[in-house]
DNA sequence: TTTATGTGTTACAGTTAGTAACACTATGGC
DNA sequence: GCCATAGTGTTACTAACTGTAACACATAAA
């Protein structure tokens, strides 16, 4: 036996090629399979960009629709949405849970300056403590 | 080709048993092979405890002294750096680095309360801003 | 010297990511 | 109606990594 075995689909399971497409699909929207291409530097046949395409779709990071006979990718899932989830992971592996443990974590490892946080709380805490109909894509 | 190809080492490269044992050795501190196993519930042999340890040597979890013949192992870093620094690598592939972006997603996704951050933001700033002598492992 | 006990080396199987070829199918132009 | 083109579905091979372990070697204890 090997490799994860997850239950769920999360981050980290993500290879290179897969990430870099993921993030170009985040960053553009909606995308062909020969517009990644072309976003991609590197030169890799369509074949393998579908491939790759359509395991992230499997794992449930892009969905697409067909619009005139051709497939239209899409994120699934917003990029910071599944980085929290991975960061979730992440917390429960190695802080038991403790979101706490893992941001005095950040502060220790130098990610995260402790102002910063304090000043990020606050910002984020205000931002959008007021539900004031801004809208929210939902879980 | 295959498989992450990352410089430096980062959990989300580990496997299942890898973290068990690596969590193992975070709460006890130093171990032998064979206490490892003792405290893993699984029946594994000693041959794969020991090749897993090495590897998470190798992979730069782990140190071990040798002490009358027979390697005790202790942990390289503390969990919350490996977790500071597992997060600090989610960041830079999904949130173009933005910590701030990686809350929000963290609030998006359920995986953190706004309001709890802000009680925690403030709890760390708080706790740790005067230096107060308490001793910190350093990089 | 034999026996434990522990280390070093080597290996094999399963999974996944990177990469791609090839076959099949509509669709538009001639 | 026939063919080329564009796009999809299927299948496959390789390398890397993890789980798992056997086996050989060394040394301390009985």
């Amino acid at each position: 036996m090997a490799r994860n075995t997850q239950s769920g689909h999360d981050p980290g399971e993500l290879g290179e090629l897969e990430r870099s497409i993921l993030l170009i699909i985040w960053r553009k929207g909606t995308l062909t399979a020969e517009q990644v291409r072309e976003q991609l530097g590197r030169p890799l046949k369509d074949s393998t960009i579908r491939t790759v395409l359509r395991r992230l779709e499997e794992k449930g990071y892009l969905t697409h629709a067909v619009e005139d006979r051709t497939f239209l990718y899409r994120p699934a899932e917003s990029r910071q949405r599944v980085a929290g989830r991975a960061v979730k992971r992440i917390v429960d592996w190695f802080c038991a849970g403790s979101v706490e443990a893992l941001l005095v974590g950040m502060v220790d490892s130098k990610v995260l300056d402790r102002d910063e946080l304090k000043r990020l709380a606050e910002r984020i805490a205000a931002a959008k403590s007021t539900p004031s109909g801004k809208k929210e894509a939902k879980p």
